[in-house]
DNA sequence: CAAGATTGAACGTTCAATCTTG
DNA sequence: CAAGATTGAACGTTCAATCTTG
């Protein structure tokens, strides 16, 4: 019992140096950890599910279609796309042409920089953005917030922008 | 401003005639949607960035390691490590090719049933397992539990599992 | 050379089809 | 037929290489 609690009182103290020094992450940590990746994996998933029930197209356009309608009527350089929603400049490349494809996006040659491009939204694919929405909207409410509390939500924001910023 | 004002409390009705038939998402709820994707996805990004940077696989990989090692010598049923990572089994199948090649996990037939097989970790799997906890470790801390504050950890791990629960 | 953007080839994931045994 | 598991073909993503213009 001695020993035992000798370790213990050992262990407290290096767990607590190592905290200290941002050497390893808690349990705490690592539960909120796993969490995370957990419940946006089975909620993006499932909201995902959803849509594609329902015939629209994945998140990633919607994403971009709400940035150019957003954008107005000049649309947005593909390099300023990329830097609202986290996308990879090759990866945008292939979803612009996917979208244009549809006939939801269209691509203009930017006159004053030959290299550049203005990707603009379509009546098609403005009209494609606000029917989904409904859609998207009740997904996210019957696979998320439809489980939290009220004030939860606003609590979960406040956590995870600390993260992100 | 009569109008305004007139237009205002009728869609403040509205919205939270709305709220009760749970139809739609309150503004909150949307900001948390788009903070969990948008953190998760950051963080997650960042996480396997720095594990490959140091010369290890995904973190995929690491979970069937990690379950097959806590799973002991009998090993797991493949559709017995789908219901535990959230993994489709089409997908299942190749990974655990992919992780057989490199002698990380080996695969037995099953006695009794000849339709299955039991999937065991091997040495070298289990000590890639201990070699990448440390970095994998050092990653959450960094771009995750490093930026939180005290008991915020434990505060979005009980919101995020109601999410999943 | 740097910035903006695209592309071939490799790789991983998804769907539907398939195979084998209970 | 149902359960466990795999596979071909289509698709999407990633890396490194490439192209064009500033």
């Amino acid at each position: 019992m001695l020993l035992h609690l000798h370790l213990s009182v050992k262990q407290v103290f290096r767990y607590a140096y190592d905290m200290a020094a941002k050497k390893c992450p808690c349990p705490q940590s690592i539960r909120a950890w796993t969490s995370l990746v957990r419940a946006e994996s089975a909620v993006l998933t499932a909201v995902e599910t959803d849509l594609k029930q329902a015939g629209f197209p994945s998140l990633a356009w919607y994403e971009i279609l709400q940035e150019l309608d957003h954008a107005g009527s000049e649309g947005l350089r593909p390099f300023e796309l990329e830097a609202k929603i986290s996308v990879r400049q090759y990866n945008l490349s292939r979803l612009l042409a996917r979208l244009a494809d549809e006939d939801l996006i269209e691509k203009r040659q930017c006159q004053g920089d030959g290299r550049g491009h203005h990707v603009r939204i379509t009546a098609t694919g403005r009209s494609m953005k606000n029917k989904m929405w409904p859609a998207y909207a009740d997904a996210i409410d019957k696979h998320f917030s439809g489980k939290l509390a009220m004030g939860e939500a606003a609590q979960l924001a406040g956590i995870l922008d600390k993260v992100l910023g």
